[in-house]
DNA sequence: GTATTTTATGGTAACGGTACCATTATACTG
DNA sequence: CAGTATAATGGTACCGTTACCATAAAATAC
């Protein structure tokens, strides 16, 4: 009987010490060492003694899988990008990641080269391991995504943008109102003829049409428009500045969707001699760390990474804890950072 | 008696579908289920059918969480990276994730911070998840935390980095051998006063004690060494240049531990009117992706880092899947990418 | 036509924890 | 001092899946 025992459990368990064997040397129930280990308050000074030293003897390392199953909370964050080598969300993952892990959780993370096929998959994906919370970089376009998270019950902070019609939570800020300020604020410098440096992306387009619109109204020229794509390189901004000059070669500032691609416009200036800010004005978005450093430094439209990440952060984990969101929809706002490149 | 079910269910269950919802629809035993779902052709196609319509009728994902705990498999591989805005890193993370994704796996992220007390708090957390793999940036230096490994059971790849004793499996390259050859390298190239801007951490040291033995070695003056720390921004290598210039004037090349402090190294040369080479060598490491862009582009190490990721997820997911690795220590190497500023 | 393998399906018992309820010992109340 | 609240511990069932074994039906062998 005892022998059957012992190959029964040798075919199926991974092996690893159990609460049970712990329980087992500290003399006590499984569930008790299980309160020792969780809810300390909850035992006597003696047991919890007794269980931490079994933990030390036997080097006992909770199963969370286990624990997650029973308890329906996988002390898991999934986290969707676009990709983390775009470096404008790299501050964000690693303040959110931070954030968590200080309240004990894991973050998950998943890239869907802005891909929508790729975020199908991965939704699915992370819908399977029952993560505590979902965080999204910017709003789930999908409409099969979005009834998708909502059956799953699970909390979602969506980010990076703001929608009249969140998920559920909502961190981010207008990118068409960022189109417009930099606008504005480039005619104010008394700049005549923009042009846009964009990425193909959703977002970036926005920010470009709002752009496009308010120059329209305020009655300049016709906004330059250089689509680079799916390209977010430095070279690109570089290609660009080049096709620019040769078509519309009267443009007097630039607004790049991304501060990668200013500083290939910017390096690219300076490699033909042509005088910035003086003859023209370049605009990056994002403000990544080492812009204000450069020489000459950017002019930028900056973000709050780190700020968006943390309060993610928050969200998720009170909504994980049962509590309750005062203000679930938040717009973190923008600002553009005025530096020598105009 | 129903009536006790239905309650009991309501206080413990989730609420969500589960497979034996999805068998009770088709009219199967729900292990039938499961075997449409994962392995389809050990049923027979009415069956199959029969379970798909019921998944997709009840929009049925499974629950990898109950699975995992059940087969002792979570296809879940955990990276430990010290930072993801360290860019060079982001890389090897990105083209891992990927990899792993299309194998069916998720990527689990934590940061050290290149802190020791966060990287044993973060191993715990780590384990107690019971991944099917470990990535490890560089070699685990602790012994605890090597035992704890050990102990585990689960696969470790460390990366970035040699080591005679490793882990587990291993895909690196020397440290030392960089700095040898690029202190040759400069030398080579005619300099004479070499000197360093460190990071301060373990393996940057490395690469620098290996430099200023090559230089001692081959009778030049002492490398002047300017160690920043933590510190990897653009501002700490324009600031480490400035003391270089105040404190050994006749420095003639830099080797800087990251592109990024090059960067800053080369940015304040420009600001000071420095010709670079003419008067100073800039190398830098890592070969982030637009260094060879910018003007004059950086000379620098290249790792390739993107390899060091596919090739770890492929480890990883063979161990994984029982399989064992044939050679599972790789020296990827480097290569000095000799541009502009040497 | 019987013996033997193969194929398809199902029953049952884990996996390693925690929720829920029950029980006992102890402290507090009036 | 009985009656009640509180603290500490334990028993049991269950979380949602898969491993393992058993069984029945179909296919193949001889």
């Amino acid at each position: 009987m005892n022998k059957r025992e012992t190959t029964r459990k040798s075919r199926r368990s991974s092996g690893a010490i159990t609460l049970r064997d712990v329980a087992k040397l500290a003399g006590v129930a499984p569930i008790t060492a299980s309160r020792a280990v969780n809810t300390p308050d909850q035992v006597s000074p003696e047991v919890l003694k007794k269980v931490q030293d079994a933990v030390q003897r036997t080097g006992y390392v909770p199963n969370r899988v286990a624990g997650g199953l029973a308890s329906s909370r996988s002390r898991l964050i999934a986290a969707v990008v676009p990709s983390i080598v775009v470096s404008v969300f790299v501050e964000t993952i690693e303040t959110l990641n931070n954030t968590l892990f200080e309240a004990g959780y894991q973050l998950m993370l998943g890239q869907t080269g802005y891909s929508p096929v790729r975020e199908e998959a991965l939704l699915e994906a992370i819908i399977g391991r029952r993560p505590d919370g979902i965080f999204l970089t910017g709003i789930m376009q999908s409409s099969r995504g979005r009834t998708r998270l909502l059956a799953s019950g699970i909390p979602v902070v969506e980010t990076w943008d703001l929608t009249p019609t969140p998920i559920d939570m909502l961190i981010g800020f207008s990118h068409s109102d960022i189109g417009r300020e930099v606008a504005n604020f480039l005619v104010a410098k008394g700049r005549k003829r923009l042009a846009l440096v964009s990425a193909g992306d959703e977002r970036a387009m926005r920010r470009a049409a709002a752009f496009q619109n308010t120059v329209a109204q305020r009655g300049f020229r016709e906004v330059f428009v250089d689509n680079v794509g799916a390209s977010r390189s430095l070279k690109s901004g570089r290609h660009a500045l080049g096709r620019i000059l040769s078509q519309a070669p009267d443009v007097d500032a630039i607004f790049c969707s991304s501060d990668l691609l200013a500083m290939g416009v910017l390096t690219e200036a300076i490699a033909r001699g042509i005088p910035v800010p003086q003859r023209l004005s370049i605009i990056g978005f994002g403000d990544v760390p080492y812009m204000a450093d450069m020489v000459p430094s950017l002019t930028t439209v900056q973000i709050n990474g780190r700020d968006i990440g943390q309060k993610a952060a928050g969200f998720l984990v009170a909504r994980a804890e049962g509590r309750s969101v005062d203000a679930p929809i938040v717009d973190v706002g923008f600002a553009i950072i005025e530096r020598d490149s105009t």
